[in-house]
RNA sequence: GGGCGGAUAGCUCAGCGGGAGAGCAUCGGCCUUACAAGCCGGGGGUCACAGGUUCAAAUCCUGUUCCGCCCA
């Protein structure tokens, strides 16, 4: 038989296996017929990433998913890739082009995209190495990125699609813009942040009469474009002034005051300027009334000719101008402080503008409604529940798509505009001429598509789409998607509205939402806050196998993980007590014959660690099957330290001292126990589980794709896990007394169990070999009602009670406080399960068991009472001399 | 302003109608031949607060306070 090195070091062995895993090819699917499949598609991370915890709890909860699946003998797929992320990419790669002290201008568009190109072929491949080390068994054979080919063509025949079928369209709408990444944003692009900021309420006079009507505005340096004023109909402070006219100050322009329903009257004044072409707001109320739109900034942030006297300022030297010019006309009334709400972009944070600006968008309310139905009829079900709220609530009050984006890197927009007459052409191939007028001229738009537009093909553009391929007829829908709440409006929301438009069908069954990683104290992590833990830092220092157990077990629905470095250490502990617990068994395995447990007569200590075992594989399983993470983890953490390790272990060390059929029966069901825990454990912890395996009896050639346990029935047996309780015990309160007393563990003991009634003492007399064995006792003697023994420490069990003569030794003053504060315990309990079976009500209207159970309870407890009063007495009666 | 989640041992969290639990930390004792990355034993909690439902509430309902997140 092998042995196993002292300590385990995950160095070289992560690598072995894995590499190992991949030529066996048992990550691949196998496109088989006969089999349930379980498929799974990676939330592609960005080309340009590095793998962050995130991504390590993401991966992690997938691969664990897939590997249980793969045992259980699903024939299962898992879809690598990466997301070519447009602005992220391009930001990257001109910032190489920085240092060189080029833009991309300068290369010119088709230059520019060869240098991404060698990017991405360059260190583009980075997070899937990492990918690798985290140990993922994605199916490397069908890697994919969402610029390939065949994403491409996917993403080019969704667009012409619900082109033609008047879903996208192209048009002039104020959209979020940011000006340093100079491209437009979607809404759920921008993030909101609080801010201390100003209320500056700016008089506009009245045209052809005296007076002014005062407007509150966040934002003064917008009021060179204003093309209204606006009051609520129902405001009767300003009901006489609606129709007339206002001079819009520093401009001069005419503008009229008008009514609308949305203007707020307990905001600032009541009467709010109108912008439409630089607030969301006043869009709106400007389309309702027919109001021009006045263009005051540019891409750039600067004010453009429109802005009079203020062209060519940058947008926030604007505001101090106008503001300071407002005061020196004596049009400032006030200025309050004010919270407000800044957008900023969330690729590189600067402040959003709202933007009159021509844009391509997606029409979202008919793809919305069957997506919301899906969920609502349980085609995807949202893992944990109460995500459904939320996305109801998004979805029913979603807005259009802006899916254009002014940059380079990414998907370009297959629409053609025609020179001649203006209209738009668009293609699944390039066209050479206009589809209307047949003119030549024709020029392909600039834009790219958003980056979300790709993944949100991800499901079915992975497996082949639009070609008819085996791979979705066999994994689409795919069972399971694991992904972020922060993605969910990004990326899932748009998936299941794309999948169901284009294949018919939702994309995925299940939708599995982690929680955010934090730190420690709860914050996220970031590098300005220097509070990141980086994975592969952790990989190097505790192995992966840790590092993936402790991100299972932190992984609890709907709680955010915090994660310390101290519980990856923890759990790089339970590896080694795994390892040295393999090992042990290995040491002890010559002349090792396997026998059929099943028609074995075993000891009863070997029949409870086995029924202990089936109980554990059923949590286990049934925790996976409900994305439990956590609750598997500490499942097989609990039984294979606590139950097998702690107690099984030492309890086999007689039988294999013992040797012959008793040696032989403990080394089978170690194995048994062993073999089977490595199996449990394997999706969790792949390196170290496969290493052991393959060095202990096994069957089949590797640990990866053997198959998982199952429950056997059989060896469920209630009523030795009862005894081996009370015997377990036993054990506990003799080792007390030892530690009480501070009696050596070599200092053999004797001690004597005194019970009232022969059955109970049978028990013990029975086990006497073990506790024997674990209590390190000389002589365990029994006792048959009678007076409690002189001079010895004791301890009052459920069923008897226990002393250990230490003549000369025993302190009958704290032997007594012992017994008092169980006293205490005891009573207290009693009184409580008492007064439940006193009371009427409980006895009529509770389960019959529950209350059998109490009655049992209250006999075992008044025993027990019983037991520790008389040692009390007798404590008492002997006084300090015993 | 709206929504969601949380408040249980010193810390991190399970438990979510019938005996308050785990890991870590802590304290005491042990190098007991698998493991000191370990073993054995101990201490520690009016389950945020106030009401209600129930025979029975940490668990269900309502409200309050505080904390976190999302949306506007």
């Amino acid at each position: 038989m092998k042995e196993l090195p002292k300590a385990y070091d995950f160095r070289g062995v992560e690598e072995k296996w894995y590499r190992f895993w991949e030529e066996k090819g048992y990550f691949q699917a196998k496109l088989a017929k006969d089999r349930p499949h379980f498929s799974m598609v990676i939330p592609p991370p960005n080309v340009t990433g590095k793998l962050h915890v995130g991504h390590a709890l993401n991966v992690t909860l997938q691969d664990i998913m897939a590997r249980y699946k793969r045992m259980d003998g699903y024939d299962t797929l898992w879809v690598p890739g990466t997301d070519h992320a447009g602005i992220a990419t391009q930001n990257v790669v001109e910032r190489a082009l920085a240092r060189e002290g080029l833009s991309r201008h300068d290369l010119g568009r088709e230059e520019f995209l060869k240098r991404v190109w060698q990017w991405k072929e360059e260190y583009g491949g980075a997070i899937i190495e990492q990918l690798k080390r985290l140990g993922c068994s994605c199916d490397w054979t069908r890697l994919r990125f969402t610029m390939d080919e065949g994403l491409s063509r996917a993403v080019r025949e969704v667009f012409v699609r619900l082109w033609e079928e008047g879903l996208i369209y192209r048009g002039d709408y104020i959209i979020n813009w940011c000006p340093r990444c100079h491209t437009a944003l979607a809404d759920i692009e921008v993030e909101h942040e609080p801010v201390p900021g100003h209320l500056w309420y700016i008089r506009y006079p009245l045209l052809d009469e005296e007076g002014y009507i005062v407007v509150a505005t966040t934002r003064p340096e917008t009021m060179l474009g204003d093309t209204a004023v606006a009051v609520n109909p129902e405001d009767e402070r300003y009901r006489h002034l609606v129709g007339k006219k206002v001079k819009l100050p520093l401009i001069g322009r005419e503008i009229p005051i008008i009514a609308d329903r949305e203007v707020d009257p307990e905001f600032g004044t009541g009467a709010v300027k109108v912008t439409p072409a630089h607030d969301f707001n006043d869009f709106e109320i400007a389309r309702r009334h027919g109001l021009p739109f006045v263009k005051i900034m540019d891409e750039d942030g600067r004010l453009t000719e429109e802005a009079g006297p203020y062209a060519g300022l940058e947008r926030f030297e604007a505001r101090k101008k106008v503001v300071e010019d407002l005061k020196a006309q004596g049009l400032l009334e006030k200025i309050e402080d004010y919270e407000v709400v800044l957008g900023k972009c969330y690729r590189c944070g600067d402040v959003v503008e709202p933007l009159l600006s021509k844009q391509w968008f997606v029409k979202m309310k008919p793809l919305a409604t069957p997506a919301i139905a899906a969920v609502e009829r349980g085609f995807t079900r949202l893992v944990p529940e109460n995500w459904k709220n939320l996305y109801f609530d998004w979805m029913r009050n979603i807005r259009d798509w802006c899916i254009s984006r002014q940059i380079w890197w990414g998907h370009r927009l297959p629409a053609w505009t025609c020179k001649d007459c203006g209209e738009i052409t668009v293609s699944r191939e390039d066209p050479k001429a206009c589809t209307h007028c047949g003119s030549e001229n024709i020029v392909q738009e600039e834009d790219v598509l958003d980056t979300w537009f790709s993944s949100a093909l991800w499901p079915f553009s992975t497996l082949g789409w639009p070609e008819d391929t085996p791979e979705l007829r066999l994994y689409y829908p795919t069972s399971l998607l694991v992904t972020s709440f922060d993605i969910l409006f990004f990326w899932v929301a748009r998936m299941l509205m794309m999948g169901l438009h284009f294949m018919g069908a939702v994309p995925f069954k299940d939708v599995y939402i982690h929680a955010l990683v934090r730190d420690e104290k709860g914050q996220k992590m970031s590098k300005s806050r220097g509070n990141v833990i980086d994975p592969l830092v952790m990989i190097e220092k505790y192995g992966t196998d840790a590092f993936r157990f402790t991100l299972a077990a932190l992984a609890a629905q709907g709680r955010d993980i915090k994660l310390a470095e101290s519980r990856i250490e923890g759990y790089r502990h339970f590896v080694n007590k795994i390892w040295n617990a393999a090992r042990f068994v290995l040491l002890n395995l010559d002349g090792y014959e396997k026998v059929d447990l099943s028609q074995a007569t075993l000891p009863k200590e070997s029949r409870w660690i086995l029924s202990r075992l089936q109980k554990t594989i059923e949590r286990v399983r049934r925790s996976l099957d409900e994305y439990e993470f956590d609750q598997a983890a500490l499942g097989i953490y609990h039984f294979f330290w606590h139950e097998f390790c702690d107690w099984y272990v030492e309890m086999s060390k007689r039988f294999l001292a013992q040797g012959g059929e008793a040696k032989r029966l403990a080394q089978n069901v170690l194995v048994e126990v062993l073999e089977k825990s490595l199996r449990l454990l394997h999706p969790f912890m792949p390196f170290v589980t496969e290493e052991i395996w393959q060095a202990i009896p096994h069957e089949g050639e590797a640990l990866i794709v053997a198959p998982y346990p199952r429950p056997q029935r059989a060896f469920i047996d209630e009523g030795v896990e009862a005894e081996l309780n009370k015997v377990r015990e036993l054990i506990v309160a003799i080792r007390a007394i030892r530690a009480d007393y501070n009696l050596h563990p070599t200092q053999e003991i004797k001690a004597i169990v005194r019970a009232e009634k022969e059955e109970k003492l049978a028990l013990f007399q029975e086990f006497s070999p073990v506790i024997k064995q674990l209590a390190r006792l000389k002589t365990l003697e029994f006792q048959l009602g009678g007076l409690r023994p002189k001079g010895a420490a004791s301890a009052v069990l459920t069923d008897a009670e226990v002393f250990v003569p230490l003549e000369g030794l025993v302190d009958v003053a704290s032997e007594l406080k012992k017994l008092k504060k169980d006293e205490e315990k005891v009573l207290k309990e009693l009184s409580r399960v008492k007064g439940r079976l006193e009371n009427e009500n409980f006895l009529k209207k509770a389960p019959p068991e529950v209350v059998e159970k109490e009655k049992t309870r209250a006999r075992e407890l008044e025993e027990k009472l019983q037991r520790i009063r008389e040692n009390i007495k007798r404590l008492e009666e002997v006084g300090t001399g015993t």
